[in-house]
DNA sequence: CGCAACATTGAACGGTATCAAGTATGGTGG
DNA sequence: CCACCATACTTGATACCGTTCAATGTTGCG
């Protein structure tokens, strides 16, 4: 009876865990159960610990659904790029099946929790179904997509354009995660962390959104961010959202 | 007569233009005959046209089979950043079958031709035949993982470092392609192309060049690249090849 | 309360951009 | 075959964006 009752709070919460993916992943009831029961439970995790070493084999596609995660290099001399940051909803590293090494490491801004699907489950599934197969090369295919327009940022903006830019994804990005629903959010990203993302320094980063607020673009204080003034902030990052649809939402 | 010689001569220049692609997407006979009767012909194109223009909706799967092609963004005031370079045996913007649009523009570096596959038929054989799928979605995912490099590269290298990794991954990926058979090798690249690939100046480019020159490294001459040094030239650039080896490759 | 992490500020430095010539190089038409 | 032109490469001078170093202020938390 207990056990009875614990699978089922369980499989409930990972159906709760993987609700934005599956929702992404347009796939019909049947297909969707699939990749449910493929789910190897809901497992928490600190702010603390990476989830995935520099260097390490992948076993798992892990579906991130609560918090935030980022992916980051580190050079030998220590320096750190930061080449993705994962949402809820989002798979975290989505490859297709088979031998690869994760060239990052997996470190989380926040703690959060996550839903792994073991990698030999997730090859049966694309064998077998499409549907599911496509899905995850779709997500693969949008975190490409943000990719190069991270590439665009990195390689030909300035600090300003470059901030402003990677503050209109993160609005985008939160509010269709449902991690921002006024233009005044959490954030939970520190300066050092921004830079890393966007190729600065922390003091840089600290005066350019000292600048931005100046300019009455957006207000950022104490882990709260505030959009005044999404227009201008858009413009002056050259910002077209169309990168961030997916292609089932579009259409 | 002279149909059924032309269509088999057409047949032939197909099977042959898709080669290094086919080999790369390890199918069995079926699959890649299936694969081989969705490509549309080969088509060749000139150094000066660009083959999609930035906005453009995806109607086909270009597959390379000769010559050189970068894809580029161009920003509001002229400047610009080279996001790609595909080389033959690449899908040029690989994305499952679906609304797409391209937010760069594919222009030829050199003369070349390429294989369209259209997407509806790419669609189907997607739907049918599992084999084709993966091979497609790990082809995203290699071009997602050199553009990770870049992106290391375009935030937190230098520009000696920057050019260093740039003609390490080109070294290897041109001998991959069977474009470069020795340390010497004809790399079609002006300086001012390198710069928008590197987010750097086309004068700063030509003096870093001078500078890896002077340490030996290497020497770019009038589209001759010779890596005089491949063991510093890496480590200069803290450069791993891991990332250029796809799945069915490493093992 | 006191520590640790984060944010802010100033000064000086440096890597890269920009501007402005000038020099190959290669292709073209006469 | 040469004069010409366009394109690419090279070089120097100068300016600026962003870094680094160093110090101080602020906040939150055990």
């Amino acid at each position: 009876m207990i056990i009875h009752d614990s699978s089922l709070r369980d499989e409930a919460a990972v159906i709760e865990g993987l609700r934005p993916f599956l929702d992404r992943m347009d796939l019909n009831a049947e297909d969707e159960k699939a990749l449910i029961r493929a789910a190897g439970g809901v497992r928490a995790f600190p702010k603390s610990e990476s989830l995935v070493k520099q260097g390490r084999a992948i076993q798992e596609l892990l579906v991130l659904s609560k918090g935030i995660v980022r992916s980051v290099r580190t050079l030998s001399d220590g320096r750190q790029q930061i080449v993705a940051l994962y949402v809820p909803g989002d798979v975290m590293g989505c490859v297709p099946p088979g031998e690869y090494v994760s060239w990052t490491d997996l470190t989380p801004l926040t703690s959060g929790s996550l839903v792994p699907l073991r990698i030999e489950r997730v090859a049966e599934l694309t064998r077998e179904l499409p549907a599911v197969m496509a899905g995850l090369w779709r997500e693969t295919t949008r975190q490409a997509a943000i990719q190069q327009e991270w590439m665009i940022c990195l390689g030909r903006q300035k600090a300003y354009e470059r901030l402003a830019h990677f503050l209109c994804e993160i609005n985008l990005r939160f509010t269709m995660a449902g991690l921002a629903t006024a233009p005044s959010f959490d954030f939970p990203m520190t300066q050092g962390e921004m830079a890393d993302a966007l190729g600065l320094s922390v003091v840089h980063v600290n005066r350019v959104l000292q600048i931005l607020r100046r300019d009455g673009l957006v207000v950022l204080d104490r882990g709260t961010l505030l959009i005044r003034d999404w227009h201008s902030l858009a413009r002056a990052a050259e910002f077209n959202s169309g990168y961030l649809r997916s292609v089932t939402s579009c259409s």
